[in-house]
DNA sequence: GCAAAATAACTGCCTAAACAGTAACTGTGA
DNA sequence: TCACAGTTACTGTTTAGGCAGTTATTTTGC
């Protein structure tokens, strides 16, 4: 299905545009939220992923949230630094480094939790339960077809 | 409408994190197409609002592109320095620069329109016409809900 | 008509993510 | 068993955007 014409094709509007507005917007709520505590978006979700057990390596943390593995050591320093996290090495295997909560960490994602969630509501608060379904369908497969996508459009017939 | 609840809050599939994945990848594209002629992605936005007369100067690229004033002053100096763009002061308004495309610049729209609709198009190869609209919708939408807002969310209610 | 505010473009600085390595350790195949 | 590829975490460097401040010019208000 062609959506975008060669004679017709111009830059307002396109989909790209679309997706990095709504995505800084919501970035900038969830900074807002979170800044009571003198922590940042990335540190915010750091910490979420851990509480939740969905990561417990730095490793995971860059499959997951597609993130640079350099950049991921600095943000656990950053919050190792500030007693949130607390590292330690593996013994099964002496490469890796676990990561946990501290009490203050917890504490930390507890207090916030509420604001968190305002934010994330006012930014759909005009949508519907269907609307937001179809929001996070439609994102999803739009991800799915281009990621890790095998068949490069090498000529994307 | 409450989508994410206190007591179920996790990180996982966050709109957040849908957002920002569905928008580097299809700016992974974009910078695959126009790569050919060593350009960035956003160099060939800049190009495209010229082009199209959406953007006669560097405050208009600010404003519709949401694009910091500096880091937009150095795009267009790394354009000018390959000769696709010209500075020229403007008569009416001494503060201003008009920019225009030279030969060379509207040359390599011309090359790369191709390449770059055939991306686009990629990323939306599964979507019908309905769901692409939607879509577009459904992030316009919430960007009117969070852009400029002037009642913030002090309490979310 | 003139001081003050606003605007356009720019510069320097800071931060954070991407990138390109490196060192330690583990798994694998001959 | 032992070279070698792969993995984990990390460091140094580059890059690009965000922010603050500056200069030149225009607009506004009294």
């Amino acid at each position: 299905m062609q959506h975008y014409r060669l004679e017709a094709y111009s830059a307002r509007s396109s989909v790209g545009y679309l997706l990095k507005r709504a995505h800084t917007l919501l970035v900038d709520q969830l900074e807002a939220a979170v800044a009571a505590r003198g922590i940042t978006a990335t540190q915010w979700v750091v910490l979420m992923y851990l509480r939740d057990g969905l990561a417990i390596n730095a490793s995971d943390l860059c499959v997951q949230l597609q993130h640079d593995s350099g950049a991921l050591t600095r943000v656990i320093d950053q919050l190792e630094a500030r007693g949130l996290v607390q590292r330690e090495r593996s013994r099964e295997d002496r490469r890796a480094v676990q990561l946990r909560l501290t009490a203050a960490g917890a504490d930390t994602v507890t207090a916030l939790i509420p604001a968190v969630v305002d934010k994330l509501n006012y930014a759909l608060r005009d949508f519907s339960r269907a609307e937001a379904a179809e929001l996070n369908r439609l994102l999803t497969k739009m991800i799915g077809s281009l990621d890790g996508s095998s068949s490069e459009p090498e000529q994307a017939a």
